[in-house]
DNA sequence: TTGGGGCTTCCCAGCATGGGAGGGTCAAGC
DNA sequence: GCTTGACCCTCCCATGCTGGGAAGCCCCAA
């Protein structure tokens, strides 16, 4: 089948198909004569468990290793299991960060009358005189610059 | 000052000082004979807003937002708190997103004995044959598809 | 034969950030 | 005065993933 018809049975665009190729996630498509990008089913099956595993937040690095395990007989499944913890702890912290970030503005928006007038916590907060929350510790540096300034 | 010590100051790197004044988000800085920049007081007060308006996760765009309303002395709380409410909803969305992402791997780590063995219900789920999911309603892609597929 | 849709490659864009080359400037110390 | 090292300048490139678009070829149906 064509690129086109590959990319509606995998839900990835044309564009990315080409890019996978490119980058050497996928192995080349198989050409007709005249340079068409031809699809077996294999690849619909490959580009499938690329799909699903994007939409799992996976890095396209890791999606390499994961593909590398599938085709892997000789694989253990504890490998695999350990790169997918190591994704959601990536994840979790990436959560934190957002809920760290929500707290912050819903605590200044809640302040926030919201009316015709100027006055502004949250204007007020972000233009604050302090020193600015240290760059170090991460995952609490928005907390903890606001947790001061607030 | 120089813009070392203004990135010292303001926790921006000096790339990214350079940066946000060629992007017009800041104004250009004062220059010396020689070309270097010097920051002044008035500079490192928007630039730390600008700071702590980025560890909060608003992008640029919403930034230059906040930046006029803060030098708007006749903005009304409410245009900031709009922006603010904006941004939670946006953050939120992502968390939801990454929510569903934690919740479908930790579910299959969950089933994966992680042992010696080949047999690995995450490759599996990832390969599965079924279609992917629909790439349409988002914020449940991931886990339609996987709900259907486990 | 012609038209339209599909395919090809190549280049560009975005976001926000960093790296590095090649070269000028400044201040301190000899 | 001269050297040295830290600092600054601009310019280009890279990242990760995605899309847009141009110029040109291919294929099938009418």
């Amino acid at each position: 089948m064509n690129i086109g018809e590959a990319a509606r049975q995998t839900g990835i665009s044309v564009k990315m198909l080409r890019y996978y190729e490119e980058i050497g996630l996928v192995r080349p498509a198989l050409r007709t004569y005249s340079g068409y990008r031809v699809y077996q089913d294999k690849d619909i099956a490959t580009l499938r468990f690329v799909r699903r595993a994007r939409d799992l937040g996976f890095q396209v690095k890791e999606i390499a290793t994961l593909l590398g395990l599938w085709c892997d007989q000789a694989r253990s499944s504890a490998e695999v299991k350990a790169v997918a913890l190591a994704h959601v702890v990536d994840l979790e912290e990436r959560r934190r960060h957002l809920d760290d970030m929500i707290g912050t503005l819903r605590h200044l928006a809640h302040n926030c009358h919201g009316d015709a007038r100027p006055d502004c916590p949250i204007l007020g907060t972000l233009g604050a005189d302090g020193p600015v929350a240290p760059p170090a510790p991460r995952r609490s540096v928005v907390k903890a610059g606001f947790a001061a300034a607030v």
